[in-house]
DNA sequence: CGTCCACGTCTAC
DNA sequence: TAGACCTGGACGG
């Protein structure tokens, strides 16, 4: 589920949970793959979180020394708060604390990875936060050769659109009223709404607590959210296909003549067996 | 039972 | 531009 409205979600859930607690260890899951160390060079720490775009950097302090834990969350990562011993099922990194209590990342698709260090470079500003950077970045490479691929494509280019996922795109170019095969350069150009909206769009995600597509458990989510969010964001909506890199993309019945992909079955033939 | 599908990256022909 | 990486829920026979 994670895009740019639930990473920020989960940082503060991360804060919240993690605020005045003393860290004593960090471990995985022997299931795990992540190759990433897991010793580190003190005995007590505290744990601050931010999200930028769909990465999370944890901060472990120590007294006198901190490391960075960048984290990416995959197709199904969450965090959850619980006694230790009693971690969800798919639990893959725990953070034990003292007093009995485990911070864990769950991610039943084990996607999610997690390193030492920042940022990942490859990845743009936060459309959010860092609204200026982003939209500079944009428009001091809108000659780069990317910028002539169809802008439904486009954003979930994370070197530009940094948290921008599935139904975050659909739900910009729904709003932005941006036909998606345009290229991305045309249409940022004639069309500026649609960075703005990837600013607006994921604030008014966090604002509804988040994706809840599914099942998926957001410990914040209220009831009334999640009616509101299904209302609003485009996805499962409409029609949709299968883009030029293999994900579905669902767009505004309107734009249908002018998709270049074979659309989702909107009549599915009737076969007749005979014998 | 089986097949398809999922809110994301990665790497390798 | 395919797969690969994963589990499990939805849905069909």
């Amino acid at each position: 589920m994670p895009e740019l409205a639930e990473l920020k979600i989960m940082s503060e859930y991360i804060n919240k949970n993690a605020n005045n607690r003393i860290f004593i260890g960090l471990r995985k899951s022997v299931v795990s793959k992540v190759k990433t160390p897991m010793k580190i060079p003190f005995d007590f720490f505290t744990i601050t979180a931010v999200s930028r775009g769909k990465e999370l950097k944890l901060k472990l302090a120590s007294k006198d020394s901190e490391m960075n834990l960048i984290c990416s969350m995959g197709m199904s990562g969450n965090w959850f708060f619980s006694k230790t011993g009693e971690e969800p099922k798919h639990s893959h990194l725990m953070f034990d604390i003292l007093g009995g209590w485990t911070l864990s990342l769950v991610d039943v698709r084990r996607f999610a990875k997690w390193k030492w260090g920042n940022w990942n470079t490859g990845r743009g500003p936060d459309p959010t936060y860092e609204y200026e950077e982003f939209v500079n970045n944009i428009y001091d490479n809108i000659d780069h050769k990317s910028f002539q691929r169809e802008i439904s494509e486009l954003l979930l280019d994370q070197k530009w659109f940094n948290g921008i996922g599935n139904y975050l795109r659909s739900t910009i170019l729904y709003y932005a009223d941006q036909s998606p095969w345009m290229s991305a350069k045309d249409a940022i150009l004639q069309n500026p709404k649609i960075l703005e909206l990837c600013k607006e769009v994921p604030l008014m995600a966090y604002k509804m607590s988040g994706g809840q597509l599914k099942d998926w458990a957001n410990p914040f989510n209220k009831p009334e959210d999640k009616i509101s969010f299904r209302d609003w964001v485009f996805y499962y909506k409409g029609s949709s296909c299968i883009d030029g890199s293999g994900r579905r993309f669902w767009f505004d019945p309107k734009w249908e003549s002018t998709c270049p992909y074979e659309l989702k079955s909107e009549k599915e033939e009737e076969t007749f067996e005979t014998e």
